[in-house]
DNA sequence: CGACCTCACTAATTCGTATAAGTTGACGAG
DNA sequence: CTCGTCAACTTATACGAATTAGTGAGGTCG
């Protein structure tokens, strides 16, 4: 910066002045041009460290992923946001691991932590809770009354929460509780998929495609078929889903819209013309 | 830091010195001792942007994906970057799409091209040079030699640089040229495996877990079977492929190996005691 | 004709750290 | 008694921007 003022003969405070086009200072337009052809001639970049150690923090915004389940949703999330960051001027980066140690390292503008704000009571931000609606609403519409959940064995906090929408969701259809169905190894899953289907069982919600493609997996191996002797749906479209035989029935949201509307919303601009699609069901084979 | 040095009755830089443990400096312990009780109890906690543009660096490294596959592998190489870093106090940000925003926003000590890499003549970093001639090497002591490589139809740079090392491997195994089977949407891609199957191929190797599955859909949807129609091996071991019925056969590789040497190799750190153990094939039903 | 205002800038300070270049007092050697 | 050395610090500066508080020239108004 000093040496583009030195370079159109002005002070760095000016060029600083121009560069950014600070609001209430009178420079005329002859010395605007000048500034910028030498800021353009000498190929001046800003630091952007130095304009973050000024500002409090850098022009980047850190999502946390935590144990998200990965697939076209997630990508398709990471996709909108880092478009409408990038219209802004901001970097998106992904922490996955050690975020702590990321974050302060980079004093990012802001912090999305995905998987907390899917676990929020209404999941509000990116309407998980609309969302389960869709997916056990589909079922109940086939007649099914007695659904079962699939949950990872390992699950961690974010299928916790996921399972409290899922619940939630039965409940508003005014349907009985749902069971859990643990899913982990292929044997184990088939035997727990048994009794669950002895007791009754008539259909599965998986809280992602893979979980419901496991589940169709051990229904195979049980030697059924879905979705006759047990409706199958999963959730979040990922492309295995479709290659699946019989085909995955799931639901798809409009992740690269939840992702534009969060990057706008951190960035404190307006979210009213950006729309997310309502949740939808891609009727399949599978229930 | 000025208020610690405040708290403590010394300078801002003696400070500095203690808790950096900067070389050349006697101090004593006495007053190393009041300097880091007062940091404990003040709460200091370095400002890692002042730092940043202090040393010229964040202490953070970006990993750059570009349209690499997803999967297990990917994540294992995550995870294994991650706590290396973080062991020597870094940490790991991925970039999807717009690196260099993000990139300029946080200089960071170090930017990985992962795609780049794995493109390198030899794939050296990673040996994917010597994981392609694993794959291929199943196949041909199968007795495979009319061998054909499975391409994403959108393929990018990556899978270019991969198919590279795959037809490498083939040739140094005096096998034919193979052919390509691009992947695309389902009823295509089962025409062109229909053709391939004329001409003689009697083994498609997929340059990752998904293709291989999506060769094994359109497999199924001419009517045929692995391995007795076609043999057919992936890459990359996901969890999707053992699902899949016939199982899917594939590569495994220590994907958390590499990305601790890689993590240690832009750290400057020696390498000599993280050695990856070779790619290895899972044998399962495909091939 | 002097007070006051506006324009077009500049000088100086700040953000929080790392480090090069002093400074001071004690001690030992000659 | 003096000089040099060393320990134990401190002072001052740099990193690269943004921003606040001026400042001098020229014009307007009463």
């Amino acid at each position: 910066m000093r040496d583009v003022a030195r370079a159109s003969g002005v002070s760095q405070a000016t060029v600083s002045f121009v560069l950014n086009d600070t609001a209430n200072q009178t420079i005329p337009e002859a010395t605007r041009e000048k500034v910028r052809r030498a800021a353009a001639e000498l190929g001046y970049v800003p630091n952007s460290i130095a304009r973050a150690l000024r500002e409090g923090a850098s022009r980047i915004v850190v999502l946390e992923v935590g144990g998200l389940p990965p697939g076209r949703s997630l990508d398709a999330f990471i996709a909108g946001m880092d478009a409408e960051l990038a219209a802004a001027g901001h970097g998106l980066l992904v922490s996955y691991g050690s975020a702590a140690t990321a974050i302060d390292a980079v004093s990012p503008r802001a912090v999305i932590d995905l998987p907390a704000i899917n676990a929020t009571p209404d999941g509000s931000m990116h309407g998980m809770a609309a969302h389960a609606r869709v997916q056990i609403g589909h079922l109940a519409a086939r007649g099914h009354r007695s659904i079962a959940v699939a949950v990872p064995e390992e699950g961690g906090l974010v299928f916790d929460a996921t399972a409290g929408h899922v619940r939630a969701a039965a409940t508003a259809l005014d349907l009985p509780e749902p069971a859990t169905l643990l899913v982990g190894a292929a044997e184990t899953t088939a035997e727990r998929l048994r009794a669950l289907l002895g007791e009754g069982t008539t259909a599965v919600a998986g809280l992602d495609d893979d979980l419901a493609i496991s589940v169709l997996a051990a229904l195979i191996d049980l030697g059924l078929r879905a979705p006759d002797d047990l409706a199958v749906i999963g959730f979040g479209d990922t492309a295995q889903g479709a290659l699946w035989r019989p085909r995955l029935t799931t639901v798809r949201i409009d992740a690269h819209m939840y992702g534009r509307r969060t990057a706008r919303q951190v960035l404190g601009l307006s979210t009213a013309d950006v729309k997310p699609a309502p949740a939808e069901v891609v009727g399949r084979d599978s229930a």
